[in-house]
Parts: structure tokens; sequence; C-alpha cells
DNA sequence: TATGAATACTTTAAATATAAAGTATTTTGC
DNA sequence: GCAAAATACTTTATATTTAAAGTATTCATA
């Protein structure tokens, strides 16, 4: 492996700092680290009638009630134009229904249909207990700390990607 | 917002442990902050002619070298037949090449064209230095303790599927 | 050496995802 | 009150993604 890369003069390691190396090493282990919570969500989904999209947009509207098509798209940090076809697929399996409102005719809220609830109520403990399970091997302190780091990261993600845009 | 909460009988916050409150929240943090960073990493490769999956194997090839098919799918956790798609797209574009091999007439090693590696020279040092300054809230200390939980998290999360597999 | 299993890749079908453009409605500013 | 801007959603086009099925080749083994 150590003799392919040293062929890459291109893309030399030397050339890179101390600094930019683990910051790359931080998004390669935040990346794979994703990737194999999200893999586990999604065998854990399998078998129910709903994708890890679908169960997101369930999830959201069990615990927050009716909500309107932006307020999914914001939760879910997913497109509004995306939210149109998850809501759609919901719609045809009869597990949520788009309602309209009186005062604004632009929008309406999703609601829960009985069989999107129950479909719901019966998956979400067993999700619960199942992720308590996989992060078993950090302690309390430990699942702490890397929650505070995570959310020092967002922001300081954010607020670079801001200076950029400007 | 506290409000409507209580009105989800159905998934009542008390059902829930603080063990398991704990770890659904961190999936939660952890979630928004690979999106946030994937968000900035769009952001950066836009207005070059690549997108995010794109520039990621040639991101691979040019530090790996030439890699087969399968390779590519293994370090990029993406499934075989999506790579098929991806390396269709870079090879219309003229970045990427597929090479035959004398010894197995199944495979052959996907080659960074000459404007492919020209590209990814171009893009990849200022990403590293843009990688570098989006992670700069955290001290050294706090990203290598970060990129050690995550780890750790990551290995946690697999042994619980495998365990859930068998 | 013949054949069945395994490997490497592609194709197909369906879901997800975005950007950009389109439609309908409401709000704003004059 | 009316035109322009903003908002909310959908449609379209394209890319990404997977699972499952298909093709070609190589390996294993009897």
């Amino acid at each position: 492996m150590s003799a392919r890369l040293n062929k890459c003069a291109l893309l030399d390691r030397e050339r890179y700092s101390i600094e930019q190396k683990s910051a790359l090493k931080l998004w390669v282990v935040l990346a794979r680290c994703y990737d194999t919570f999200a893999q586990s969500e999604a065998l854990r989904i399998k078998g129910y009638e709903v994708t890890p999209p679908q169960f997101g947009v369930l999830e959201a509207l069990a615990h927050l009630g009716p909500l309107k098509m932006c307020e999914i798209a914001e939760k879910l940090l997913m497109s509004g134009a995306n939210v149109t076809g998850v809501v759609d697929r919901l719609e045809e399996k009869g597990l949520v229904r788009r309602v309209m409102e009186a005062d604004d005719r632009r929008t309406y809220h999703i609601h829960l249909t009985d069989s999107g609830g129950k479909l719901i109520a019966e998956i979400f403990p067993t999700h619960a207990e199942k992720i308590r399970l996989a992060t078993r091997a950090l302690s309390t302190k430990e699942k702490r700390t890397l929650t505070e780091l995570l959310k020092k990261l967002g922001k300081s993600v954010q607020k670079e990607m801001r200076q950029q845009a400007a």
C-alpha cells in the first residue's frame, strides 16, 4: 500500500500539514461512523413496510404532531422537492394524509393516519432500545463528550461555510 | 412546542430511559454534523465539473492508484452497482478510463486520465485547507478525542449489528 | 477435466436526492 | 388597491443509491 502511495507525486502526503491531515482523518472517520449507524438503522426497519426516509417522516410526525411540508424538510434536512416524493409514497400506503388549512391555501399539514400512528408506535420503542445497545461500548461520560464535540464541530463547519459564501 | 409534545401519548418521552434518550440524542447530533460537513463539501466542489461521489472516486484513485470496481466500492462504502454508474459518468467526461487486465477478464482497473489527474490535483489542496479551516474551532486535543470516540462508536454499532444478524 | 460455486461486473426497477423551473397563493410596499 | 416580492408546494431532469437478477469468467473439487 505504501509503495503505491509513493507513486502519487501529485498528491504527496508531505504536501499537507499535520493540521490538514488530522482534519481530513476526522472527516473520514465521521463519514464512516455515520454510514455504519445509518446502515444499522436500515437493517433494523427492514421487514416493516417503510424505508429509512419514510420512517424519519413518521417519527417526526409522531413526536411533533402534524407538520407542514416545509417543516418536515427543515427537520429532516432534505429539500422540499424530496419531501413531496416521500410523503406521496407514505400517502399511497395510507400511513399519512394531507389536510388542507383554512387560512392559507398554499399549504397543508401532514397528519399520521391511524395505521401510520400504529406502525410508528410499534417500531419506535424497539428502535430506541436498539440504538441504546448500539452505543453501549461508550460510557455515559464518553457519550456526553462525543455529543458535545459533534455539536461544536457542526457549528464550526457551519461558520466556515457562511464565511465561504460571503 | 412542548404543548404539542404532550399530546403524543403513544410516544411519550417518559417511556424511554435516560440511556435511550442520550443514545437517540447522539444519533441525531451525529447525523446533523455529518450532513453539515457533507453540505460544505458539496458547496466546495460546486463549480468544478464533478459531483461529490465522483469527486470521491477521483480522490481515491489519486491517493491509491488504479483500483478495481470492487475496490472502489469497498473504499467508498457503496454498492458495486453504484460504482458502475459513477464510473460511467466519469468516463463520459474523460476523467477516468477502464483498463482491461491481462490475467482476469472479469475485471479491470480504473485509471485517472491526464485531465482527471489534473482536475484532482487542482481541487485537492484547496479542499484539504478548507477542511482544516472547517474544524478550526476544535483544539488538536479535541480533534483527537473526537476521532477516537467516533472510531469507538463505529465499532460498537458494528458489533451490535453483527449480534442482530446472528 | 467437467461441473458447480464463487467472483466481478452490469442491468433493471424503484426510492431518494437536488436544482431549477413552474403554479398558486399570500404578503409587502407604494 | 395593485404590482412586485415572497412563500409553499409540485414538476422535471438528472444523479445517486440499493436490491435483485443477469452475464461472463475463474476457481474449486471431485
